[in-house]
DNA sequence: CGGCAGGCGGTTA
DNA sequence: TAACCGCCTGCC
């Protein structure tokens, strides 16, 4: 085990951060703390008094690994500014979900879990991606009492059948991760949203859910049924027209519609 | 029971 | 290229 460390870190909240749709394997303890797994390595975070802690379950300290995952190198503060001075409607949001940071996670996983994603639940959703890692991914080893496992690596996957998957209840998006998987094979990773589009089971909206997540694109702004109402409630736009919505963003938010994104998003799912 | 959820692929016109 | 429709599953 080993310990990471970071303080005077303001714009920072766990809830918020876990909350927000972005991620799927982080739970809250009962005691505020979150217990999770990002990147191959089981850990608890938590966050008091400026000062970010992680345990982890790697015997090498790697505090390359969390600082770039928690995202602490990037100054929020100045992004809210930015924010709030192209939109005046955004203060409300971003005053709600003050403590959002954009996780830079894993590609491969970001793509599974958001093909996992389309029209489910949040809840059925971690389920079914702890089902899948515990089924057929790498075990990392055992951290506070449990057993702890990586999604399955495409070579994994790509081999299975849906027959397999059953089990998984991933429901009719199992043939996705399957061809996504044997894609990812032969082409390997995507590295831009164009060819995330080519990906099976990956639409408009997985497509910037994924390039927003998993590649670092900060322009991009996932269009949900969520955002639709946000957009309809705080700008009075047409809930499904997601022509003018992402229009609107561009111009907007431009290349900080992400993080728009994810306090407008965080801001309805926790209001509506 | 039908309706629906953090959409997508496939089929039509 | 826009508008439909069916889809696994679980929950209301």
């Amino acid at each position: 085990m080993s310990v990471f460390m970071a303080d005077l870190v303001t714009d920072f909240c766990l809830e918020h951060i876990f909350d927000c749709g972005q991620c799927f394997r982080w739970n809250r303890q009962e005691d505020g703390i979150y217990l999770g797994i990002a990147g191959g390595r089981p850990a608890r975070i938590s966050f008091s008094e400026n000062n970010v802690l992680v345990e982890d379950g790697i015997r090498e300290s790697n505090p390359d690994f969390w600082r770039k995952y928690l995202d602490l190198d990037r100054d929020y503060g100045r992004i809210k500014d930015h924010l709030a001075q192209r939109d005046a409607v955004l203060d409300k949001a971003m005053a709600f979900g003050y403590g959002i940071r954009i996780l830079q996670q894993d590609l491969w996983e970001t793509i599974v879990s958001f093909i996992i994603s389309q029209n489910n639940h949040i809840p059925r959703i971690k389920g079914c991606i702890e089902r899948l890692a515990a089924s057929f991914g790498e075990e990392v080893g055992t951290f506070y009492d449990r057993r702890w496992y990586n999604l399955p690596a495409p070579e994994i996957l790509s081999v299975l059948t849906e027959e397999d998957l059953a089990p998984i209840k991933l429901g009719y998006r199992a043939k996705y991760l399957i061809q996504t998987a044997k894609q990812v094979c032969q082409r390997g990773l995507p590295e831009n949203r164009e060819e995330l589009l080519r990906l099976c089971g990956v639409g408009p909206k997985v497509a910037n859910c994924i390039a927003l997540f998993g590649l670092g694109d900060y322009a991009s702004f996932p269009v949900d049924v969520w955002v639709g109402r946000v957009m309809n409630r705080l700008y009075g736009m047409e809930e499904k027209n997601r022509q003018q919505i992402e229009a609107y963003a561009q111009k907007t938010y431009g290349e900080l519609g992400g993080f728009a994104q994810q306090y407008l998003f965080y801001y309805i799912r926790e209001n509506h």
